[in-house]
This record gives C-alpha cells, sequence and structure tokens, in this order.
RNA sequence: GGGCGUUUAGCUCAGUUGGUUAGAGCACCUGCCUUACAAGCAGGGGGUCAAAGGUUCGAGUCCCUUAACGCCCACCA
C-alpha cells in the first residue's frame, strides 16, 4: 500500500541506479529503428543550472518516449573540455595555491587541468543521475578523447587542403587577460562610459593649423600612421595629401582621402590605426600604410609607445591625457557611452590586434548550409521554425572565423614548422627538426563535430552508419550561432548530410523578475536545492511543460510546488485504485460489460492518448501537460473515482480503474519517471518496467461517442443542480422532482437525493435545473428576498440580450451559408435551450 | 542601422488551419474535515486579448500603422 502522502525523497531513491544496472539506457538492439540524440556536451568548468535542467530534461522527455514506442534509442552522454573557460579556472585555482601557471611547463599543467576536468566530470555525473537522465553512458565521449581528436585533426587537415583553412595577419579580438585570440562570437558588446578625446594634429611645419581629431582611444595614437578624412568633405580638401605631426610622437604621417571618414560623425577626421582598429585595418591596406602594434599581449604598452612603454593600455590613457594637456594638445573632452567589446570568458575589454591567426574561410561552408535549407528533405527542421531565419542570417553575412587560439587546454593545432616551411597532416612528420604549432583550436572547432565524431567518424563504424545523422538536438536559442551554425556546415562539409532532422529550441531561463540569471545578482538557482525540496520529477514537468517551445521562462518556485501537488494527486488517486484491487488477478481483467461511466472516461482516455501522443511528436511538451493535467484532475479523479466508488464491487470498473491508471502513468513517464514507475510496479499487472513498457495507443474501439456524450451532460447537469443550491442557500431540506424518465441514478448519487424524490409538483418556491437530457425542479421553502429577485431580473436581461444576438446572427443569410453547418446547427441548438430556460424563468 | 520576438484575468502563462459568451495554475470569495488526497472537495467572481485602422458573415488569431518592453546581428574613430 501507497503511504498517505507522496514523499519524493523516497520516491527517488535507488532508481536510477537500478535503471542503469538493469542496461534500460543502452542502445543497441538491432531489431528495433534507431533513434539518435546527442547531449549538449556541458563545459567542465562547474555544475549544472537550471538551464541544463531544462535542456536535459526536455531530451530525456523525448528519449523516454521513444524508447516506450519501440525505437532503438541511443542519448549520447558527454562533455566539453572548455579551453578557455577551464584553463582560466585551473589557472585562477593555481595562482590561489600560490603557483603561476605559466611558469609551469605545459605538460605539468596539463596534468592539473586533466585533474580538474576529472573532478567536475563526477560532479556532472552525480547531477545528470539526480534528475534522472536515461543516457548510454556505454557511448560517453570527453571533445579531447583519442577519437575525437582525431576527427578534429582530420577535418583541419582536410580543409587546409581544400584551401579552406589559411593562416593570415589579421585584426583579431584579442583578449588581453585569458591573452589569446577570440572569435567574434566571444566577444560581447557592453555600453561603457567613456569619453571622446578632441586633439590637436598640427600641419606639418605650422604651429597655428592644426587638424581637430576625435577618438575614444587615446593610446593608440603611437600607432597612427595617417588621420583620414572623407574625400566629399569640403572642409578638409586642402589638406589631403600633406602631412601633420603625430601629438608628443612628433613623427609625420599623411591627411589621406578614404571614405571609411564620416563627415558627420565627430569632428570628421578619424585617426588611422591600421594595426589596432578593423577599419583602420581596412584603410590601411588602401592607403598602403604602415601597421605599427603598440600594445603587448598583456595590456601593457609595447617599446613603440616610447616612455609609455609598459604602462597598462588604462594607465597609459590617462597619461597621454594628462601630457597632451600640459602641452595644449587636448582641446576637449565629450563625455560619451559607447558599445565596447568585452571577453565573454574574462570580461576583459576586447582589444582588436594585428596578429597571425588561422582561419576558416566560411563562405562556400555557409552557401552550401543555405542550399541545403532549402531542400525540406534534407534541411535541419527548427522548432519553433522561426529559427531557422537566425542561421541563415548568420551564414548570409558570416565572416571568416578565428580558430587559433593562445591557450594550452585543446587540440594543439596539427601543423607543424621547420625554418620558412610548414606541414599540416593527421600526424607529426617522420624527420628531425620540426615543431608543432603551440595554439590550440577555438573550442567549438571541436563541438561542431559533435553529432558525427562522438560516433567514430572518421572511421566508417557501425554506430556512425546506424545513428546518424541524429533525429533531434536540443539546445536554447543563444547557442545557435556558436554551436548550432557550425554543426550545420561541418556536418555538410563531412557528411555531406545535415547533423540533426530537427532541432528544438527552448529559451532561456529567468528569475522571477524576469533577468538573466548572474553571480553579480546573486540570484541563482541550484536545481540539486529544488530537487530536494520538490523532487526531480516536479522540477521536471514544471520546466518541460510550462513554456511553449522557443520562450524564455521566468523561475517561479510556486509553479514547481503546484507541481509537487498534482504528483500528490497522482499519488494519492493511485493509493485509492491500489487499495481496491489488493486481491486483482490478471484473469479478472476485462473491458467488458460496460458501463456508460465506464465508457466514458475510456473515450475520453483515448482522446488524450491520441491528442497527447499528437503533441509529443511535434514537442509540444506544455501542450501535453495541460491535456495530461485536465484529464487526470478532471475527469479522472474528480469525476470516474467519485462515480466508481458506487460500484467497487465490480471487476469491470477495477479493470477500467487499472486500464486508465496505467495509460496515466506510461503518458507522464517521459515526465516524472521516478513516482511513476514507483506506483507502476506497484500495480496488480504491469510489464518488465514501466520505461521499457509500451507506451498507450489510440484505441477506435474504445471510442463512445454517444455515452461521452451522455455523461457530459449528467455532468453539466449535475454542475448546475450544486450551483442552483449554492447559490440560492439551499440547506438539506429540500425535495426534487425529475421531469422526465432518463436514468438519473448517477445523479441521485452524485448529489446524494436519494431521500428527497418526489413525483408530484408542490406549492412552494420552485426551481428548473436543465441540461440537454436532464431537467429536474427542486422544490425549497423559502421567501423570495429583493436579492433574489434582482438577480433573476439580471439573468431574465442576460438571456434575453443572447437570444437577440444569437437570433440575429442565424437571421445573416452569409452567415448561415459560410459557416460550416455543424456550428449553424449547435448554434440553433444553443438558441432553443436558452429560449426553453427564458420561459421556465418568466 | 538591420532583423526577430513579446504585449491576453491581480501574478505567471496557454490559446491549433479565423468559427462566434477567451482558458489554466497561483491568488481571491462562498460552502464543505464527503473514508484516495484539507498540499483536498463543491461552487463562484475577475479579461472591451497594448492602441488605431483594414480584410471577412465572423478576428485574440490574417494584413497595415503606432507604442512599450525584450533579444539577436551590425556599428559607433
Amino acid at each position: 500500500m501507497l503511504d498517505k502522502k507522496y514523499n519524493h525523497k523516497l520516491v527517488e531513491q535507488g532508481k536510477y541506479e537500478n535503471w542503469k544496472n538493469k542496461g534500460y539506457f543502452n542502445s543497441g538492439d538491432k531489431d528495433k529503428i534507431p533513434y539518435t540524440i546527442v547531449i549538449p556536451p556541458p563545459n567542465v568548468t562547474g555544475k549544472l543550472h537550471l538551464g541544463h535542467a531544462w535542456d536535459t530534461t526536455l531530451q530525456d522527455i523525448i528519449i523516454r518516449f521513444k524508447r516506450m514506442q519501440g525505437f532503438d534509442c541511443l542519448w549520447l552522454p558527454g562533455m566539453d573540455h572548455a579551453g578557455i573557460a577551464t584553463q582560466a579556472k585551473v589557472d585562477k585555482k593555481l595562482r590561489e595555491e600560490g603557483i603561476d601557471p605559466r611558469s609551469m611547463k605545459r605538460e605539468e599543467w596539463l596534468k592539473k587541468a586533466w585533474e580538474w576536468k576529472e573532478e567536475y566530470a563526477k560532479n556532472i555525473h552525480d547531477q545528470w543521475a539526480v534528475l534522472g537522465l536515461s543516457l548510454d553512458y556505454n557511448k560517453e565521449r570527453f571533445t579531447l578523447d583519442e577519437g575525437l581528436s582525431k576527427a578534429v585533426r582530420k577535418v583541419f587537415v582536410d580543409l587546409y587542403n581544400k584551401g579552406l583553412i589559411y593562416q593570415g595577419e589579421k585584426i583579431i579580438n584579442w583578449d588581453p587577460v585569458a591573452m589569446t585570440a577570440l572569435s567574434n562570437e566571444e566577444v560581447i558588446f557592453k555600453e561603457d562610459e567613456g569619453a571622446f578625446y578632441h586633439m590637436k594634429y598640427f600641419l606639418e611645419g605650422s604651429d597655428t593649423e592644426f587638424l581637430q581629431v576625435a577618438t575614444t582611444r587615446p593610446e593608440t595614437l603611437f600607432g597612427d600612421t595617417a588621420v583620414a578624412v572623407n574625400p566629399s568633405d569640403e572642409r578638409y580638401q586642402k589638406y589631403i595629401g600633406k602631412n601633420v605631426v603625430l601629438p608628443l610622437v612628433n613623427r609625420l604621417i599623411p591627411v589621406v582621402a578614404d571614405m571609411h571618414a564620416d563627415p558627420e560623425f565627430g569632428t570628421g577626421v578619424v585617426k588611422i590605426t591600421p594595426a589596432h582598429d578593423a577599419n583602420d585595418y581596412e584603410v590601411g591596406l588602401r592607403h598602403n600604410l604602415e601597421k605599427i602594434v603598440v600594445i603587448a599581449p598583456d595590456g601593457t604598452m609595447n617599446d613603440k609607445a616610447g616612455s609609455y612603454a609598459g604602462l597598462d593600455r588604462f594607465e597609459c590613457r590617462s597619461k597621454v591625457i594628462e601630457d597632451l594637456k600640459a602641452k595644449d594638445l587636448l582641446i576637449k573632452i565629450e563625455p560619451m557611452v559607447h558599445n565596447v567589446g568585452h571577453s565573454e570568458r574574462s570580461d576583459a575589454v576586447i582589444e582588436p590586434y594585428l596578429s597571425k591567426q588561422w582561419f576558416v574561410k566560411m563562405r562556400p561552408l555557409a552557401d552550401k548550409v543555405l542550399e541545403n535549407q532549402k531542400n525540406k528533405d534534407t534541411k535541419v527542421n527548427f522548432v519553433p521554425a522561426r529559427y531557422e531565419k537566425i542561421m541563415n542570417h548568420w551564414m548570409e553575412i558570416t565572416y571568416d572565423w578565428c580558430i587559433s587560439r593562445q591557450l594550452w587546454w585543446g587540440h594543439q593545432i596539427p601543423a607543424w614548422y621547420k625554418d620558412d616551411e610548414i606541414y599540416v597532416g593527421m600526424e607529426a612528420p617522420a624527420c628531425d627538426g620540426w615543431v608543432q604549432d603551440s595554439d590550440v583550436l577555438d573550442t567549438w572547432f571541436s563541438s561542431a563535430l559533435w553529432p558525427f565524431s562522438t560516433l567514430g567518424w572518421p572511421d566508417d563504424t557501425e554506430d556512425f552508419k546506424r545513428y546518424y545523422p541524429n533525429n533531434c538536438l536540443v539546445t536554447g536559442y543563444d547557442i545557435i550561432p556558436f554551436w548550432v551554425n557550425r554543426m550545420t556546415f561541418q556536418g555538410l562539409e563531412f557528411t555531406g548530410q545535415r547533423p540533426f532532422k530537427d532541432c528544438l529550441i527552448h529559451g532561456l531561463i529567468r528569475d522571477k523578475m524576469g533577468r538573466k540569471f548572474s553571480k553579480s545578482l546573486g540570484n541563482g538557482i541550484d536545481p540539486m536545492d529544488m530537487v530536494d525540496a520538490y523532487g526531480a520529477d516536479s522540477l521536471r514537468y514544471y520546466l518541460a511543460t510550462t513554456a511553449s517551445n522557443g520562450t524564455d521562462i521566468r523561475f517561479d518556485e510556486d509553479k514547481i510546488k503546484s507541481t509537487w501537488n498534482f504528483i500528490n494527486k497522482l499519488w494519492n488517486a493511485s493509493r485509492f485504485v491500489l487499495m481496491n484491487l489488493e486481491d486483482f488477478k490478471e484473469d479478472k481483467y476485462k473491458l467488458e460489460n460496460l458501463k456508460d461511466e465506464d465508457k466514458w472516461i475510456l473515450t475520453k482516455l483515448n482522446k488524450t492518448i491520441k491528442v497527447v501522443t499528437k503533441y509529443m511528436e511535434k514537442y509540444e511538451f506544455n501542450n501535453v501537460g495541460a491535456n495530461l493535467y485536465d484529464f487526470i484532475w478532471s475527469d479522472f479523479c474528480d469525476k470516474y473515482i467519485e462515480i466508481s466508488k458506487f460500484n467497487l464491487n465490480d471487476d469491470t470498473k477495477k479493470s477500467v480503474l487499472l486500464h486508465v491508471l496505467t495509460a496515466i502513468l506510461k503518458m507522464l513517464h517521459p515526465f516524472m519517471p521516478y513516482v511513476t514507475d514507483e506506483i507502476y510496479n506497484k500495480l496488480p499487472i504491469h510489464e518488465e518496467n514501466i520505461m521499457i513498457s509500451k507506451y498507450p495507443e489510440y484505441n477506435k474501439k474504445y471510442i463512445f461517442a454517444l455515452e461521452e456524450k451522455k455523461i457530459d451532460d449528467l455532468l453539466e447537469f449535475v454542475k448546475n443542480f450544486r450551483n442552483v443550491c449554492s447559490e440560492n442557500n439551499m440547506t438539506k431540506d429540500y425535495q426534487v422532482k425529475f421531469e422526465n424518465k432518463e436514468d438519473y441514478t448517477l445523479a441521485i448519487r452524485l448529489l446524494k437525493l436519494e431521500d428527497k424524490i418526489i413525483d408530484n409538483s408542490l406549492e412552494i418556491t420552485a426551481y428548473k435545473v436543465k441540461s440537454q437530457f436532464y431537467e429536474a425542479t427542486i422544490y425549497y421553502e423559502k421567501v423570495l428576498t429583493m436579492e433574489d429577485k434582482q438577480e433573476l431580473a439580471r439573468e431574465k436581461e442576460k438571456l434575453i440580450a443572447s437570444i437577440a444576438r444569437r437570433k440575429n446572427l442565424l437571421a445573416n443569410e452569409n452567415y448561415v451559408k459560410k459557416a460550416p453547418a455543424h456550428l449553424v446547427e449547435e448554434e440553433k441548438e444553443k438558441l432553443r435551450l436558452e429560449e426553453e430556460k427564458l420561459a421556465t424563468l418568466l
């Protein structure tokens, strides 16, 4: 027997280990059709947050559903080495231990990093287990595994040989704290308080005539090799071709005409620093200007900055301002708020930096994606569909991807150098004297291969052949540019296929006020705390059913609480069923000699199975949740169980109770694996385990339209009856006369009318209660008060208005002609009922 | 600057291909300890669906305009 209250801690204890040990999570049954999802590999940098819990719950729901539908399900787990993020954390830890990470040998440092990885991987495994995720651990991968590293090298080498990877000296985003290059996606623009510094660039040979140059970054002036004006800007025509004197440095630089200078912006004169600004770099190329790097990788000024060398770039900025002021070269300081790029990981202000890096040539790869998305049979189907636009737009405007990182934690670039020679290959060259490139690849370079590298590609493995392309990928919309896009072009390029058929996009989880969770706000919520308080089942159901796809969730603990209540309801309904089925055996199970109410619940059940299955297939779990909630609570618990109490010795009743409860548990199982497992195992008839049981299927045999309508109407009658009693404050002394020959047995039981039925009319206050089939008069000793009369008058007015509206509608020829016939009929019926009601009232 | 989204009950959100008195949970009001559940049961109140216009017999839903908020991309010397 079940306890009186649902106890999530007791229920969830030990179940995960059991499932895992029994091998229920394992893929590989060749008699079944394969179904694959690969987990978005979490970073080995910390704990999982609510976003992970949401993301993985959705995947587990899909996988459990498909498994119950009879597919050979592979849900492949794994983790991401997360290059820059992990390196930053490992470095921080070492520094706290008093060790300078950069003084270590690369191999020693890597040993520490692997220790870190093992520790955090364990945390993540523990959390996956708590959440109940049915991952196939036999297939687990890590992005730095030998197999995945081989895939990375293969892709690098092939792209290099195709000319789609090249090494070049370009302006890239430099993170001076992590001291590495970054891709554009890893730069976050934030509005910072800054200033526009207006400086005097004197004309050569003049101490009166100068150009007023405005900049937000005066410290870069040491790298200026020109100033530019717009060729159409009449104010400055006469200066084009002349030289100006670079302040503080006294170096002569030319005034060039370039479209880049916007006459409307600032003073219309812009200083050109080709080594520290992407636009200036382009200007430099057009005018053949020298590129002078003046900032060192750590963000300090280098020797090109003369006496300023060694100063941090921001200290240098202050010093330069001070000195310009002292020399009367500063005109004004104009405060301004402008967008400044910050490193996604270290938050350092990004320095546009001229440096030699490796790049992926994106145009041909992106074009392939755009072409493929036009074919509905081979494209990636986004759910919701609008997110396809995000990917396509990215593909349209994409620029070359900077993939080299000056880090240790990652896949070292498979390029070797010897004097001026370069060798790119899967393995190191055989002869001596070659030195491997010390850089590693962007983390996303390896994650981009995740859907196929995890299946053994580039080898032609059984797994790759069987489980690729993946059926579905689940991730948040914020990850589309970093990951989804890159998986898509790499998948197409290297496997000739989309990496996954569907891409289910969910939103972000925010706090109750709609703010992002962040460390600085201190509003973070540990999913493990929620599991502790309400159970994994409650958290999962809440996360999966709260939002429609692609939209954000505002975290609301009250809603998890209300899910807990729902589970408690399920628990108690199950408790009721089990109490009454104690000696029930398989030979007693029969769905025969069904009464109207049995047919009614079976019809409702089958309709629910149909609609729930449809929404499961469409990943619309919010709709699944709403339908199940309503069916379970309103139809099964509030109505059918109550009715069943009148007839509990009947094996048919017991069979129906068991049948419906079994189906309910199965449909809830993907959402609430623990509690459904607990209850299911206690049912008198059940398969080995609910998670490998067969998902309910719609069965026309158990659709009884007539009985459904009849009982719906009876329940409507009962409700109206109660309403009349409640509105008129009727105590128990009233009498009831039924006005026709329908079967009122159930109504009598539900309304407890056994001793109140009369056959004749009485000369006291009477109320009519009606539904389509049922009709009764309630007699009650009561004087009508003023209020009662007003109430009656209000109701009369309402009815008259409604009747008028309907008559009007039905008089409308266009409506009668064009609207579907059944609607017109319904309308007529409603009108008839209302007219009757009005007549009784009068 | 370009694009996407949101705006529905006090709060958080659903709302299918347009179908005619717009739903849920929580909160609120009334009455109930009715043997599965008071974390419950039976009822109830509450919304001119952001604003204006249009298409249509019919608009929360489709089209146009506007506003507020949010996000993405680009860019700001």
